[in-house]
DNA sequence: AGCACGCCGACT
DNA sequence: GTCGGCGTGCTC
């Protein structure tokens, strides 16, 4: 007798854990380790996924119960993606069942549905079932209270059946096809259209898309004749949903590399051939052509048939990117990203399932890519922070690489112009292996910097938000027909409305943050829980009507644009890219018609590479410097490095303007020039007097209630928690509130811990973890636990 | 006494 | 997550 170790599809803290099961003798062949199986769990059947199958149970064997069935006929997890789940689960404190239902496409979920049909016909049940005009199945979510009621006794009389059914996230997609018949031809007298078709159909013996048949030129009258005569039959088939499928991509061979490119290539090469798991931080240069090293590297690894696996942060998966890898590798490619439907991405995940797909393309979540043999993985822009999950399990995509990698003895290659100082600090102690490139590939030399001081442009009378410096380098580029790209780094039209008698700011009812003006619906938003209210006309607090505006946002400076230009502009943000596929068309718009400028927040700063785009400006380059962050300097340099990298990527040299009230801020000041070395060591210095990483390592505590007493109660508890269980060396800062103080309705509250050794702390967490879930079902708190956090706040 | 409601523990 | 058991308290 066989056992499978089952872990259940339900998150709560007292589930987390292995559920012991019988596989009955008829499955035995059938279910292997990594199926989803159905089994029953209290009353209720329920999914699960086998995580382990053995001889010997720990559980009392008597209340062993059998697997109903299996739910696949593959497993869908390998013993390695199990493998990494629990190691995920106890490095990020979260329960093994969220770990395994982020590593598969959200498609293979379970939803389950309570259904009602009627048993025994005949009898007053039927009378009672017919009476309310049932159909022969129904949902009992969709019966009234009474009806319930009236239909309860015979429940459990058992003439009603009452049963769960599991249903998946997504369906296959169907499409309407033509199958020929081939019956024997009669006469078809002058209908030539139809035998015209009839031999087209004829020359597939599978099947014919409806579709394709009327693209050739038919139309559903001949098809209908030939489907009543017999010749043809009409069915469904299913097909895949290829999101890139009706555009062709044109083949784009290798490029011959520099020889700083080589040595890089040549680097990387050596230790796809060791077979080691060794970490490259590739630090190049913007423009440097480190995209060019990774599709070489990719070719080499495919040569071995290997697979190869691509991160890159979901605001630079566009189209151009993805473009660029349909082009060398074809159909090999699969691309994951948040645009595909649930359906999309589940069958991009089948394909690579079924070695269908060498390479994977995508965001943080393709770092589980059911891929095998793994030849290398490549995270490029490693040092954004998107590729960290900011809800459990709250995991770093490169953590999980360099935990894949280890399994697979593959090397793995961070990449960036900007690397975070933790990976940067590695390879200067050699724990990655630094390779560095100088030089830009086409150009070879970087844009000329420029830093404008607003606050002596105000000083000499201008109070706009362009500087006479940028304005003029714009009208330079309009009349040279080249194109600019502007970074302003906050959406919205205007910050927020203040009262210029009492100065009074509209807030948040729910959180506590000032409320953007939004003018497009002419509402006050909050960024945080989306609350909207109406445009004050008068003071809340004083009832004065002398309320402005205050602050500029991409919405106004947009409008400012179009007066001092008269120009075309592209603005893209938040609000103008969250229709599907926008993002995609304002680009396309900028390149193709050749827009003179594109205005835009971060998600601008990445990825494009446009060889007519000469200027780049930044509008207020501090935003960044004032958040409430550690990382607020590394952030500030890095988002201005890369938008700067924007320009003069190609023939045409490229020139960069930063707007700022902080000229001599060294964030600024080295980002310009591009010096990543001198930064990189006075923000080491700082975060070494401030003890914070990568000098020391993070846990960061966020607990929330609605009440301050219950936050604060929290908090000083688990506080007194740490400090009986580290050690002397740890740091432990709070309890306090958190920068953003309450969201939604929560107030929030903080412990920072810093500590550099703490043999036990992966027990200590599970143990403070364990304890406030309970007290979360009993009092509606919630506590997060973030390891490694990459926001302190 | 009879039942509605909410809390709590168990689920292999 | 969700079911059933059980205690509390309200109504007939």
């Amino acid at each position: 007798m066989m056992f499978a170790s089952v872990i259940v599809s339900i998150t709560a803290s007292d589930v987390n854990k292995v559920f012991e099961y019988k596989i009955p003798e008829g499955l035995s062949d059938l279910i292997k380790v990594g199926h989803r199986v159905l089994v029953p769990f209290g009353p209720r059947q329920i999914q699960g996924y086998v995580v382990d199958i053995k001889d010997e149970v720990e559980y009392d064997a008597a209340r062993i119960k059998p697997i109903i069935r299996a739910l696949d006929i593959r497993p869908v997890l390998t013993p390695e993606l199990i493998q990494l789940a629990g190691h995920l689960a106890d490095h990020y404190i979260a329960s093994y069942i969220s770990v395994i239902e982020t590593i598969l496409p959200a498609a293979l979920k379970s939803k389950s549905k309570k259904m009602l049909s009627l048993h025994s016909p005949g009898g007053e049940a039927e009378l009672a079932w017919q009476g309310m005009n049932l159909p022969h199945e129904v949902e009992v979510k969709t019966l009234s209270a009474s009806q319930l009621a009236a239909l309860k006794p015979y429940i459990t009389s058992g003439e009603v059946i009452e049963e769960t059914v599991l249903t998946q996230h997504t369906k296959k997609k169907y499409a309407r096809a033509l199958k020929p018949t081939f019956a024997p031809r009669g006469d078809f007298g002058r209908a030539y259209k139809q035998l015209e078709l009839l031999d087209f159909i004829e020359q597939h013996d599978e099947y014919v898309l409806l579709s394709e048949v009327l693209e050739h030129g038919y139309t559903s009258g001949t098809v209908n004749e030939l489907v009543k005569k017999g010749y043809v039959r009409r069915t469904d088939v299913v097909v895949e949903r290829d999101p890139y499928k009706s555009r062709v991509f044109e083949e784009d061979p290798p490029k011959e590399l520099n020889s700083e490119q080589e040595y890089a290539y040549n680097e990387i090469i050596r230790a796809v051939e060791e077979d080691t798991a060794e970490t490259f931080l590739l630090h190049g240069v913007t423009g440097s052509g480190k995209t060019e090293i990774y599709l070489q590297t990719i070719a080499h690894v495919l040569d071995k048939g290997r697979t190869a696996l691509m991160l890159v942060p979901e605001i630079a998966l566009t189209p151009q990117m993805v473009n660029r890898f349909k082009a060398r590798f074809g159909d090999e490619v699969a691309v994951l990203h948040s645009g595909l439907s649930h359906g999309e991405k589940y069958d991009e995940w089948l394909k690579v399932r079924n070695g269908g797909a060498k390479v994977v393309v995508g965001a943080r979540s393709s770092v589980f890519a059911p891929v095998e043999n793994l030849g290398i993985i490549i995270i490029d822009e490693e040092h954004e922070t998107t590729y960290k999950q900011q809800d459990r399990p709250m995991y770093h995509a490169a953590e999980v690489a360099k935990y894949r990698s280890r399994y697979y003895n593959c090397s793995v290659i961070l990449g960036s112009a900007t690397p975070s100082l933790e990976s940067y600090a590695r390879s200067e102690r050699g724990v990655y292996t630094r390779i560095e490139l100088n030089h830009r590939a086409v150009t070879r030399t970087l844009p000329e910097t420029k830093i404008v001081d607003m606050s002596v442009e105000h000083r000499s009378g201008n109070i706009s938000i362009v500087s006479d410096t940028l304005r003029e380098a714009i009208e330079e580029r309009i009349r040279l027909g080249e194109q600019t790209v502007l970074l302003l780094n906050r959406r919205g039209y205007a910050n927020f409305q203040i009262c210029q008698d009492c100065g009074h700011v509209p807030n948040c009812p729910n959180c506590d943050i000032s409320l953007t003006y939004h003018k497009a619906q002419y509402s006050l938003l909050c960024h945080y829980c989306g609350y909207e209210d109406g445009v004050k006309r008068e003071c809340d607090n004083c009832s004065s009507d002398e309320v402005t505006f205050r602050g500029t946002g991409t919405e106004k400076v947009e409008e400012i644009l179009r007066d001092m230009f008269n120009t075309g502009i592209v603005r893209m943000d938040n609000d103008t890219t969250r229709r599907k596929g926008m993002h995609e068309k304002l680009l396309d718009k900028f390149e193709q018609e050749k827009v003179p400028i594109l205005l835009g927040t971060q998600m601008i700063a990445k990825g494009l590479d446009y060889p007519n785009v000469t200027l780049v400006g930044v509008l207020n380059a501090d935003t960044m410097l004032n958040i409430p962050d550690f990382r607020a300097n590394e952030k500030t340099y890095q988002l201005l490095t890369q938008v700067a990298g924007r320009a003069g990527r190609h023939e045409l040299s490229g020139e960069v303007i930063f707007q700022t009230y902080n000229p001599g801020h060294y964030a600024i000041d080295l980002a310009q020039g591009n010096d990543y070395r001198t930064f990189y060591e006075k923000e080491m210095a700082f975060r070494r007097l401030a003890r914070y990483s990568p000098y020391y390592f993070h846990v960061l505590f966020t607990v929330s209630h609605e009440t301050v007493q219950k936050c604060l109660e929290a908090t000083t508890h688990i506080h007194q928690a740490l400090v009986k269980s580290v050690t002397d060396k740890a740091i432990i800062v709070g309890p306090s509130p958190s920068p953003i103080e309450r969201i939604n309705n929560q107030y929030r509250f903080q412990i920072l811990l810093k500590y550099k050794n703490e043999p036990n702390l992966l027990e200590v967490l599970h143990e403070i973890n364990l304890h406030y879930n309970e007290l979360y079902k009993k009092e509606k708190l919630s506590l997060k636990i973030d390891v490694d956090p990459k926001y302190i706040m």
